[in-house]
DNA sequence: GCCAACGTTGGC
DNA sequence: GCCAACGTTGGC
C-alpha cells in the first residue's frame, strides 16, 4: 500500500467539492506534467491519498481514496496524459499547514517541501502516519 | 540531442 | 501581484 499526494487550487476543485460527490468520486483530470503522470499511473484501486489546498489555505485538508486506477485523461486532446478517480474518505480535524511542514526536520525531505509544484506525489509511510496523527485523523 | 526561450505553478 | 523554480517546446 502507497501513499499519495493530490494538490488542487479549491478555487478549481476543493475537498468541499470533493466531498459532495461522495461514493461515486470524481475523475481527477488535468495533470500535465510528466512526472506527475508516472505517479498517477502507480496508484492502486484502494491507495489513499491526502487532499492538498495550493494557493488558498496551503494545507493538507483531507483524505481520498484511489477507486479507479489510470486511464487516459479526457480533458487531454493530446492522449497523452492520464486520470484516475478518487471518492473523499475523511476530513483531516485539523488541516496540517505547509508552513507546519516546513518548519518540522522530521519532513525535511518531503516532496510537499522539496519540490513544491509535483501537483501528484508520494507520500511515505512514516510522513503519513504523522501527518495523520498532527492533524488528528485515525489512519 | 542540445539548449535557449517560453509558459506555468505556487509560495510569499 | 511578483518572481523564482522548473518543466516543456522547438529551432538548430
Amino acid at each position: 500500500m502507497a501513499y499519495w499526494l493530490l494538490k488542487s487550487e479549491p478555487d478549481a476543485w476543493s475537498f468541499e467539492q470533493q466531498v459532495k460527490k461522495g461514493a461515486k468520486g470524481e475523475p481527477w483530470t488535468g495533470v500535465r506534467n510528466f512526472t506527475a503522470k508516472q505517479n498517477l499511473k502507480l496508484m492502486k484501486k484502494g491507495e489513499h491519498a491526502f487532499f492538498y489546498h495550493s494557493n488558498v489555505g496551503k494545507e493538507i485538508v483531507g483524505i481520498v481514496e484511489v477507486i479507479r486506477e489510470a486511464y487516459p485523461d479526457p480533458t487531454d486532446e493530446s492522449g497523452r496524459f492520464t486520470a484516475v478517480d478518487v471518492k473523499a474518505v475523511k476530513p483531516i480535524p485539523k488541516p496540517v499547514t505547509l508552513v507546519t511542514l516546513k518548519g518540522d526536520p522530521r519532513f525535511s525531505e518531503m516532496a510537499l517541501v522539496k519540490y513544491s509544484r509535483l501537483s501528484v506525489q508520494p507520500v511515505t509511510d512514516r510522513e503519513w502516519r504523522l501527518i495523520c496523527e498532527m492533524g488528528g485523523a485515525g489512519r
